[in-house]
RNA sequence: UGGGGCGUCGUCAAGCGGUAAGACACAGGAUUUUGGUUCCUGCAUUCGGAGGUUCGAAUCCUCCCGCCCCAGCCA
């Protein structure tokens, strides 16, 4: 699927399957599944999760089910279903028929209840919330048993029949589990099963007013599909034993074992639900594919490359470590792609006009460019050149720092793919002092070729003929936060949001090849960086660009340094 | 505080009793019509700490320290 997934990583729960494989349990089969809430849209972090259980479905030759984690009606919508689907579609893994929805097993889970009440390990309770809460005790109080524990078998069936038939009030009678209100694990401790909740499902609509929890129905679904290793994160590593207890009492056999690995963390990015729901809702960003959100969405209309978000999730590797990925390892993988694969083309974002002096004004020339330097296979195309061109802003300074080599009063800079210019005289504002127009000279000789002297042209800048570029938008990202672990701390997450993470540049431009270009493709901007083609805003009248990714500016960082 | 986890380079991460892989980052240098790419080079005498076992310990034992998770009718 994947070039770059030739190496198959090894972990610590790859190395659990073996195990397992090797015992011959589940009669040598592998089936794992990712199990979203469609309460959000997923993010790098959920790429991760998603990499590592249909990865493992694929080297084992097993399968993967995407599951759909429906037990609170709460939040949930079908758009994000949706959402999820395009996104782990467009990541590139395949579900085939293997969709489902916990909702879709909401009769067999209400039979599983009445078995385990049958059992006389559960029971309804009466307490309130706050009443469940006191009796629960604390990190180093027993709880106290609830008044209804003790409930006949034929009591419990009745009032639960009576609760999913609507007879009591949201909050008024739960279902819980039987086992220990001692438990060191507060988990343990008598947790509830099920809940009155009157609010439509946007699956079930109105037909269920009693819904399973998690730690109910996970275990159970995962029963139900025949999952052999179930794969989390860390904080459930104290539901644990509440998982394996429930499938203890209504299943034999082999059972779905539970595996829980550290989740990402990723620097200058946040990753929890609640604050990318609150970026979106109070307009922080534009949606949940902004090209700063670290949605799969948002990566993707930034121009990232599912590739690239692939081979990031195998670097990073699994463990249960915490951990706080470095946000340039996945700038890397971005590049190490987009380098292999994007086309070279020029343009010009804040632009500086340039009057050739001595070339003629009535002609064009055009140069055949290479595509891409390394790879002769991606072609050329032609590029018009003329007597007024446009340079980057960057690339003349009037007094330049020590290593410039750029154009600047007295020297001479090569035209990327066309002729070596010499500086003649600028331009200024009277007003402002600003310079706004350079005039240079061009030696006929360098066209194609180095100076016929032998001299060495150090710079080389880009480029494009007035009369023929194309007017252009052009959006540059920089990180959300300015901090590197804004999840640090319980701060108010808005004062740390970098205020220049979107830098729109309205008089840019691109080369006439690009007047056409397609949505949602790439291409790298000569000395800039990779920009994408918005999905979204573009118009092939007026192209809108992201800047994915900058290239590495070894000479940024110098003269940052000063 | 009771319970459950985790501590190996700046950041990740291999290592599974035989003497510290790799990646990113960083720092030098070479090549270059992208200050890009590519290519070399450097980057943990030491594995949270202290004891112990052993010919030999990041790996085993003991104690200590630090960080994360759990007291939703969320997942």
């Amino acid at each position: 699927m994947t070039n770059s997934d030739t190496v198959s990583p090894t972990d610590f729960i790859r190395e659990i399957i073996d195990a397992d494989l090797a015992a011959g349990k589940n009669d040598g089969r592998v089936a794992t599944r990712f199990p979203p809430e469609p309460n959000g849209y997923i993010h790098i972090g959920h790429a991760k999760s998603i990499c590592l259980n249909f990865g493992i479905a694929a080297q084992y030759g097993g399968t993967c089910n995407l599951r759909f984690d429906d037990t609170d009606p709460s939040g949930e919508s079908l758009e994000y279903v949706e959402s999820i689907i395009d996104n782990i579609r467009w990541l590139g893994f395949d579900w085939e028929d293997r969709q489902f929805f916990a909702s879709d097993y909401f009769e067999r889970l209400y039979q599983f209840a009445v078995r385990l009440i049958e059992a006389g390990k559960a029971y309804v309770c009466d307490l309130s919330a706050d009443e469940i809460r006191e009796y629960r005790g604390t990190f180093t109080e027993p709880g106290k048993d609830s008044p209804c524990r003790n409930r006949s078998v034929e009591e419990n069936l009745d009032l639960f029949r009576r609760m999913r038939d609507g007879e009591f009030e949201d909050g008024s009678h739960v279902l819980r589990a039987k086992i220990d209100m001692a438990s060191p694990n507060i988990v343990m401790r008598d947790p509830v099963i099920y809940r009155i909740k009157r609010e439509p499902h946007y699956r079930t609509g109105n037909t269920w007013v009693i819904y399973p929890m998690y730690d109910f129905a996970h275990c159970l679904s995962d029963a139900i599909e025949g999952i052999t290793h179930s794969i989390c994160t860390l904080e459930f590593e104290n539901n644990r034993p509440l998982y394996d207890w429930i499938l203890d009492q209504l299943l034999e056999g082999d059972r779905p074992r539970q595996i829980e690995f550290a989740r990402l963390n990723l620097s200058y990015t946040v990753l929890s639900k609640r604050v990318l729901i609150e970026l979106v809702r109070e307009g922080y960003v534009e949606g949940w594919d902004d090209p700063r959100m670290p949605t799969v969405a948002g990566m993707k209309r930034r121009g990232y490359p599912a590739g690239a978000i692939r081979e990031f999730c195998a670097q990073i590797g699994v463990a249960k470590n915490d951990n706080l990925i470095d946000v340039a390892l996945l700038e890397h993988c971005v590049r190490e792609e987009l380098n292999e694969k994007a086309p070279r083309a020029m343009a010009v974002l804040r632009p500086l006009k340039v009057v050739i002096d001595n070339y003629p004004e009535d002609v064009t020339e055009e140069f055949e460019c290479a595509n891409h330097p390394q790879n002769p296979e991606m072609g050329t195309r032609m590029l018009p050149f003329s007597r007024e061109i446009y340079i980057e802003r960057d690339d003349f300074q009037e007094d330049p720092p020590g290593k410039y080599k750029r154009l600047a009063p007295g020297r001479e800079v090569r035209l990327r793919n066309a002729y070596v210019i010499t500086y003649e005289s600028m331009v200024k504002d009277e007003k402002t002092g600003e310079v706004v127009e350079l005039h240079c000279s061009y030696d006929p000789e360098t066209k194609n070729a180095p100076p016929a002297d032998g001299r060495k042209i150090k710079g080389v800048i880009h480029w494009l003929s007035a009369r023929h570029a194309i007017p252009a938008e052009v959006r540059l990202y920089d990180r959300l936060f300015q901090v590197p672990n804004p999840a640090a701390g319980d701060d108010d997450f808005t004062r740390s949001l970098n205020p220049e993470s979107l830098e729109t540049l309205k008089n840019c431009f691109v080369e006439p090849a690009l007047r056409d270009a397609t949505p949602g493709s790439r291409c790298q901007f000569e000395r800039l960086g990779y920009f994408c083609v918005d999905s979204r805003d573009s118009a092939p009248d007026r192209p809108v660009f992201n800047r994915v990714v900058a290239l590495r500016d070894t000479w940024g960082k110098m003269s940052d340094k000063g």
